[in-house]
DNA sequence: TTCAATTACCTTGTATACAAGCTAATGTTG
DNA sequence: CAACATTAGCTTGTATACAAGGTAATTGAA
C-alpha cells in the first residue's frame, strides 16, 4: 500500500540564483515578436495594415497562444492597436508621440555619451572607428537597410562604452517610433554620408576628452530630423493619425 | 437553396478612426497586472517571491490566461524572472539597474521640468501649490504611502504641463526599480519634510523662469538616493542579487 | 435606385487540456 | 548513517474550444 506522500511546501524560498541557466530555447512568441517588430519599424507592415493572429499563427505554423504574446508586447510599446472584436492593426503614427520620442532619445542620448566619454580608452575608441567605417561602407554602397543597422550599432556602443547597457534598451524602444517616420525621410541622397560625418565628429570630440561638445553634437545630430512633417504628412496620409497635441485642454 | 457566401475581404483597409470607442470595459489582464505591479513596486511582494499562475488565476477567479498575460508584462518590465517548467518569481534587486534607472529619471525628469518651465501659467502653478500642500498634509501626519502617491502626481504634472505625456510613462517603466530600492530607505524620519522643501524649490524656480536653476534643483532632488547602497544590501541581503557592474568584461 | 434591416463571418477575450521539464521528497543501496 | 537513484507533483509553454461582439455583404422594402 502506498503511503500518501506530504504535499510539497509551496516553493516560496527564493531560489539562490534562478539566473544561471538562462533556457537557451528561444520562445515562438519572442521570435515571432522580434520579426513583426522589425517588420513593422521599418514600413514593411505599413501603419493601418490589419493583423489577423489565426492568420499569423498558420503563418508561422503555431497556434494563436505565442501569437497573441508577441501582440500583446507589440501593443504595449504602441505599435499596434488591438480593438476587442474587430481586429488588429499596425498603429498610424502620431507626430505628438514622434515629438515626444525624439525628445526622450535626446535626453538619454546625452547621458550615454556623456558616461562613454568618461568611459573611453583606445579599446572603445577602436571599436567605434571600426564601426564609423562600416558605416562609410555602407553609405558609399547606398545600402540604407545595412546603413541603418550600423547606425543603430553604433548609438548602442555608448550606452555599452557608458556602462548603461539598460538606457540602450530604453532608447531602442522610443527609437522605433522615431525609425518609423524616418524612413520617410531617409532616401534622400546624400543624408548617410552627412550622418557618417556627424557620428565622426562627436568620436573626434570624445577622443579629446571634450564630454559637453560630444553631447552638444549628438543632440544636434538627434535634432535634424524635425523639418519638414507636414510635408510629409501630405503625402502619407494614411500613415497619419491626427492627435489633440496642440488641442488646447484647459 | 442556400447561395454560398462570397468570402468577404480580409480588412485590409484601414479603419479610418479605429481610437473612437476605446472599449470601455478593462481586460482582467490589465488590472491583475496593475495589481501585482503594485504590490512589487511596494515591496508588498518581496523580491525572491515565488507566484504561481495557477495559484493567481484561482486567486482572481479567471483563468491563467489572463494571469499569464500580466506575468508577461511584468517580466517585460523586469519585475518578474519566470523560469520555464520551474517557476515565475519576483526579481531580486539589481542594484546595477537601479543606477541606470536613476541615471536614465535624471535624464529625462530634467527634459520634463525644462519644458514645463517653458509651458508655465498661473493655472498650473496653482495646480502644482495644491499638491504640494497635498504632500506637506500627508509627510505631517507621517502617511508614506499617502505622500508617494502625492510625490507621484508630483513628478507627473511636469510631463503633462511640459506637453510630454508619454515621457511620463517612460519614466514610471524606470521608475519601479528606483521605488523598489526606495521603500528601504524612506522610512527614515524627517526625509518626507526635506522631500516637500526641495519639490517648493523646484516650483519657485519654475515660476521665476530660471529653467536652468529649476532643472539643477530637479537634478540635485533625483540624485539624494546614492549613499548607502552597500548598508542596505547587508541589510536584506535576500532582496539583492550580485550583478556584473564593475567586473571589467574588456 | 436608395436606404435601412438582417445575418453570415470574422475578430479578439477567455477557459481548458495536454506536453515538456524541473524540483524536491522519497526510496534504495553501500 | 550517508549518498545516490527514483519518482510524484508541480511549473510554464502551447494548442484548442467556446463566447461575446463588431463588420460588411446581402437582402428586402420604399
Amino acid at each position: 500500500m502506498k503511503k500518501p506522500r506530504k504535499p510539497r511546501a509551496p516553493n516560496t524560498a527564493p531560489p539562490v540564483l534562478a539566473e544561471r541557466r538562462p533556457r537557451p530555447r528561444q520562445k515562438n512568441s519572442e521570435i515571432i515578436y522580434a520579426d513583426l517588430r522589425a517588420a513593422i519599424s521599418g514600413l514593411d507592415l505599413p501603419p493601418g495594415t490589419a493583423l489577423s493572429e489565426q492568420d499569423l499563427a498558420q503563418r508561422y505554423g503555431v497556434s494563436r497562444t505565442p501569437v497573441r504574446e508577441a501582440i500583446l508586447r507589440l501593443s504595449e510599446e504602441g505599435l499596434v492597436d488591438v480593438v476587442p472584436q474587430s481586429g488588429t492593426f499596425v498603429s498610424r503614427i502620431r507626430l505628438s508621440l514622434v515629438r515626444e520620442a525624439m525628445m526622450a532619445r535626446r535626453a538619454l542620448e546625452a547621458a550615454t555619451v556623456r558616461a562613454a566619454t568618461a568611459q573611453a580608452n583606445p579599446h572603445y575608441f577602436a571599436q567605434l572607428e571600426i564601426n564609423l567605417a562600416e558605416q562609410q561602407r555602407h553609405a558609399d554602397a547606398g545600402d540604407i537597410k545595412a546603413f541603418h543597422h550600423a547606425d543603430e550599432a553604433f548609438h548602442a556602443a555608448f550606452a555599452q562604452i557608458g556602462r548603461y547597457p539598460s538606457l540602450w534598451a530604453l532608447i531602442q524602444q522610443v527609437k522605433v517610433h522615431i525609425d518609423r517616420y524616418r524612413w520617410l525621410t531617409l532616401p534622400q541622397q546624400g543624408r548617410m554620408l552627412l550622418v557618417v560625418q556627424e557620428h565622426g565628429a562627436i568620436v573626434a570630440a570624445m577622443s579629446r576628452g571634450d564630454a559637453d561638445t560630444a553631447v552638444a553634437l549628438m543632440d544636434e545630430h538627434l535634432s535634424k530630423l524635425k523639418p519638414d512633417m507636414e510635408a510629409f504628412r501630405t503625402l502619407w496620409p494614411h500613415y497619419f493619425i491626427e492627435d489633440l497635441d496642440e488641442a488646447d485642454l484647459s
